[in-house]
DNA sequence: CTGAAAGCGCTTACAG
DNA sequence: CTGAAAGCGCTTACAG
C-alpha cells in the first residue's frame, strides 16, 4: 500500500521545487510567473496522481481553514436542522464547510466546543448561544474571530445577531387568542433563561395584563431536560385543575406533547378551544382542525446568517456589528 | 491583544523544555519520570494562562485527530438527525468529536466530502452511502481508515455495515395490508436506486405478487428533487385514477406530503383506507385515526455504530468485517 | 522564471 | 530526570 503523496513526492517527480508546486496549487501560477510548460506539466502529475493537499498543514501554515464552525442548541430539532441545512447549502457554494455540533444546553459542551472549534482554527463561529458562555464568545471577539450569534441574544455583547422579535410575535399570538373571545389563556413554556423564551413569555403577560386576562397560575414551565412522561403528566394536570379554553406554546416540541395529551384527555379543539404553537411543523398543517402557529422565517435568517459571515471573513475592516431583527409571522388556521 | 500561547511560551515560562511541558501535556509525566516539582508547576502555568494545545498541529505531528467524520444524506431528516444526535452523545464521552455534512444525493458532494474529511484526518468515517462512490470507499479502506456504512449497504464492499432488513420490513407491512381485506395496495416510493429503497419495493411487490394483487399501475416513484407541488399533483392523480384501498409509503416526508393529499381528497383514514408509512414520526400517533408505521431501531443501530468505530479504534489487528442487520418494527395502530 | 530556507506548533526517538 | 533536534506538510518572503 502506497502512504499519502505529499507536495514533496509531487515536486521530485516534476522536477521542480515544492515552491513551484504550492505555487501552481494555489492558483498563483500566473501571479508568480511560472512558466506555462511547467504549469502544465505539473498539473498533470497532480491530477494523475490524485494528489491532495494536507489541509492541516496549510491550516497550520496559514492559520485559517475554511471552516465554520455552527453551534445550536440541538440539530435534532428541526428549527435548527432547517437552518443547518440551508447555512451548509450556501456555505458551500462558496467553499466553505460547515462543522455542526449540539450543546444541549450545557455550558461545559459549549465551551468545549468552543474550544474544540478554536483549536481547529475554524475561519467563524455561527452559535446560538446559552448564557454562561459570554466570556468565552467575547474571548473570541478579542481574537478578532468572526462570531455570529443567532436565534438567542446574549445581554452585553455588542455583536452581529440574527433573531426574530419574540417579543412581538408572542403579543400578536396572545392578542389573537384574546380578540377570538378567549378568557383563560394557558402558557405551556421551558423553564431556561434563556431570552427567546423569555421574550415569548413577556409578552404573553403583557397582553393578557392589559386585557386583565391574566392568570399565574395558567403558566407552566416545564424543566429543560425531564422525561416526557412527565412533562405530559404536568400539561394533564394544568388541563384538567384549570378552566381553560386556548393555549399557546412556546415551543414546538412542547406543542407536539400538548397535543397528545389534549388527545388523550378527549378535549376537542374548536370554537371554544383554540392552541397556538410557537415554530410551525408540517404536523400542524396535517391536524384536523389544523394548527395555528407562528412561523420564524427561517430562509431569511439562514441568508442573513451566512450573508453576515462571508462578508466579514472578505474584509479586513471592522464594521459595526449589526443585529438583524425579523418578525415572526403569526399563522391563523381557521379551518377545519 | 495577546497572541494565541503556543507550547513555547509555556516551555519558556515554566524554565524547561518544550519536551518536557508536551510530556506533562500528554499525561506522560510518570512515563518519562519528570519530578513532581516540576509538573505541578508546569500544570500551573497551563492551567493559569488557559493555554490549549494546537490540535491542528498536534494532527499534523501524530496522524490522527480524534474526530469521527459522519455523512449521511440530508442532516435535517429527522431519521439521521436522531441517529447523529445519539452517535454524537456517545463519541463525545469517549473524548470524539463528530463533524457531520449531507450529500444531499449527489456523488460530487460526497466525495468531495470525503476528501475533505481525509485532508483534515479524520480518525473514522460513519457512511450512509450512495450509489457511486465505491472506489472512494474502497481507496479509504485500503487506506486502513475505520470506515463504517449504515443505512444503506452498498454491493460489491465487504466492509462493516449496520442496518435494517427492509425488505422483511416492507413485506410484513404489505401483508398486514393484505391481511386486513385490502384489495388495491398503493406504493409511493422515491426513484432512488438504493439498496434500502429499492428492497422495500421488492417486498412490497413479492407479497403482493404472492397474493395475486400486484398491480404495475399502483406504484408511483417520486422524483427525488422534485418539489412538494409536483410530488402532491402526481399522488393525487394516483389516488383519483385508480381504485386505491391502502397504500404504503416508502419515506417519511412522502408518508407526510401523502397524508396532506389524502386530507386534501377528504379520503377518510378507515376501515375501507389503510395507510402505512416507513420510518416512524411523531405526526402519525397524533392523527385521527393514527397512522402505522415501521419503526427503525435507531438507538439501537447508533449505539452498533459507534461500538463499532470505536471497537475498530482501539484495537490495531484487523477483525474481519461485520454485518448488522437489525429488525424493522411493525407498528400497527388501528384505534381511532 | 524558479528555489532554498524559515517557520506554523506540535511529538518523539535519542542522548545524556 | 530533562533537553536538543528532526520532522509532520505546507506557505511565503527573499534572493537570484
Amino acid at each position: 500500500m502506497k502512504k499519502t503523496l505529499s507536495i514533496k513526492d509531487i515536486a521530485l517527480e516534476a522536477g521542480v521545487s515544492i515552491t513551484t508546486v504550492s505555487f501552481i496549487l494555489n492558483g498563483k501560477a500566473k501571479e508568480k510567473a511560472i512558466s506555462d510548460f511547467v504549469t502544465k506539466k505539473v498539473e498533470k502529475i497532480i491530477e494523475d496522481s490524485g494528489y491532495k493537499p494536507n489541509q492541516l498543514a496549510r491550516s497550520l501554515r496559514t492559520g485559517n481553514s475554511n471552516i465554520i464552525g455552527l453551534i445550536v442548541e440541538d440539530i435534532s430539532n428541526p428549527f435548527f436542522a432547517a437552518i443547518a441545512k440551508m447555512i451548509e447549502y450556501k456555505a458551500y457554494k462558496k467553499g466553505y464547510k460547515i462543522i455542526y455540533s449540539s450543546t444541549e444546553n450545557e455550558v461545559a459542551k459549549a465551551q468545549d466546543l468552543i474550544n474544540m472549534f478554536k483549536s481547529r482554527k475554524v475561519d467563524a463561529y455561527i452559535i446560538s448561544p446559552i448564557k454562561g458562555i459570554e466570556d468565552d464568545i467575547k474571548a473570541l471577539i478579542n481574537d478578532h474571530k468572526t462570531v455570529v450569534l443567532f436565534d438567542r441574544d446574549l445581554a452585553g455583547l455588542n455583536i452581529d445577531y440574527v433573531g426574530v422579535d419574540h417579543f412581538k410575535a408572542s403579543c400578536d399570538a396572545t392578542l389573537a387568542l384574546v380578540e377570538g373571545g378567549r378568557k383563560n389563556i394557558a402558557l405551556v413554556t421551558i423553564d431556561l433563561d434563556v431570552k427567546q423564551i423569555t421574550d415569548r413569555q413577556a409578552g404573553y403577560r403583557e397582553v393578557l395584563e392589559k386585557h386583565k386576562l391574566f392568570k399565574e397560575e395558567l403558566i407552566l414551565k416545564i424543566p429543560f431536560s425531564q422525561s416526557e412522561a412527565e412533562t405530559e403528566q404536568q400539561m394533564k394536570e394544568l388541563f384538567s385543575q384549570n378552566k381553560v379554553d386556548a393555549v399557546l406554546f412556546a415551543t414546538n416540541y412542547l406543542a407536539i406533547s400538548g397535543l397528545m395529551v389534549l388527545r388523550t384527555l378527549a378535549v376537542k379543539r374548536d370554537k371554544d378551544f383554540e392552541v397556538i404553537a410557537y415554530d410551525d411543523h408540517i404536523v400542524f398543517e396535517l391536524l384536523t382542525p389544523q394548527v395555528s402557529a407562528v412561523q420564524q422565517p427561517l430562509e431569511a435568517i439562514a441568508d442573513k446568517i451566512i450573508d453576515l459571515v462571508l462578508s466579514r471573513l472578505s474584509t479586513k475592516e471592522k464594521k459595526l456589528p449589526q443585529q438583524v431583527i425579523f418578525p415572526a409571522k403569526l399563522i391563523l388556521r381557521k379551518n377545519t
